[in-house]
DNA sequence: ATCGAATTGTGTACACCGTCCACAATAGCT
DNA sequence: AGCTATTGTGGACGGTGTACACAATTCGAT
């Protein structure tokens, strides 16, 4: 679909060299990632915004997929600052038990709060990636940043801490927990009831958060 | 990443006219999704497997959009087939509330297997759609197939009438129980966990199933 | 300060994609 | 038999990712 009617030459630079091409570019694709989702981080788009001419992405990323995969950190990477800066608002007052309880329903929260605010960048950040990247690629491309993973494992480890989930359930118990919680997310922004999602998110969210609760603590 | 070097002419047909075009679009389509999910369902390559020009398509398809809108309706039916014949080997000897159980275990299990199985394919039937396709269109292509929703409906319903779930918790259910299931077949096809997702599913899916036994009723 | 080498952006080119248009071949009705 | 609607063809356009050779710049050793 042919829409863009965009300038061909994309030359308004002042000095050859850019400064920091590669941040610019991932910058580029999450705007686009997050304003279309994965289908729409396109690298001649990137380019353009950024004024470059297209090739001159090869030199920082080594293909599509590669940069697509920085994108995809980022976009993780984003989800757990949401994650974080819910986390940030619980209330230090609170008891072990009641932090704990709080902790996991924010995580849940935050989580689908995210999806539905963010529905490109969510999709982006969960988007099958092609296998044929070298697992340092893919290893590199997590290090040092906070990960909703780990999150929600450290609000699982604060429950058993204060007994309101025995030891013995606790591991595997993300899995659970993120199934669960993710699946809502997928469903609410894609699947059937995408429309009517933030209502069926009030409703649903609550019960949800509980059935995981009563869930964990076999 | 230009890599075909197939034939040019796709001429190697008798007559005219193919027949049922439409019919062989879909089920080249649903081939391409099974070896390559949504990204890999290219107009061009169906043509070419039909033995077709590209535009012969367009006879049959508004556009690529629609024409892959009916291949999703398809993947999902094969989800709904996969889902069924699992209920069909329970025993009939079984009681009601046996039976409602082992029914809902059932769908979940058959669920996360079916993705397993046809990544591809499952991947295909909940990929994000383009929202201005008619509404018509969209409705057209789910009448007359068993659809997966409907199918954990009707065991819910089942689960109420055996007195295994309380009939205020019944509305909404659906959401809860798949958002679950969904969810771990996401992560496990796609996610931090792709690799590994047979061995995880054996652990993860009995507790999964569990949760939402426990779950629902609230 | 100079000069060669490494880095980074450019230009051109190719194959592939979805889609539009005008045209040809056929099927079916009268 | 002939007219018409349907269906497949051929060619074209703009979009995409990416390979290759080349130009502009920065940088380190002298």
């Amino acid at each position: 679909m042919p829409t863009k009617t965009a300038p061909k030459k994309p030359k308004p630079r002042s000095s050859y060299r850019h400064g920091d091409l590669a941040r610019a570019l991932l910058a580029a694709g999450l705007d686009l990632a997050r304003e279309g989702g994965p289908d729409a981080v396109v690298l001649r788009e990137a380019t353009r915004r950024v004024g470059v001419v297209p090739n001159a992405a090869y030199r920082h990323f080594e293909s599509r997929e590669a940069w697509l995969l920085a994108i995809r950190s980022g976009a993780l990477a984003a989800l757990a600052d949401a994650i974080e800066a819910r986390l940030a608002t619980l209330s230090p007052k609170l008891g072990a038990a009641a932090r704990a309880r709080a902790g996991l329903e924010a995580v849940g929260a935050a989580y689908i709060d995210f999806a539905l605010a963010e529905p490109g960048l969510f999709r982006t950040a969960f988007a099958p990636c092609d296998d044929n990247l070298s697992e340092a690629d893919l290893a590199r491309s997590t290090i040092g940043r906070t990960n909703p993973f780990q999150l929600l494992g450290r609000e699982l480890d604060r429950m058993v801490a204060a007994g309101l989930l025995p030891a013995a359930g606790r591991p595997g118990a993300e899995f659970l927990a993120w199934s669960a919680v993710h699946g809502l997310a997928m469903l609410l922004i894609d699947g059937p009831m995408r429309g009517h999602s933030r209502d069926i998110a009030a409703m649903i969210a609550p019960r949800l958060l509980a059935m995981i609760e009563k869930g964990l603590t076999v």
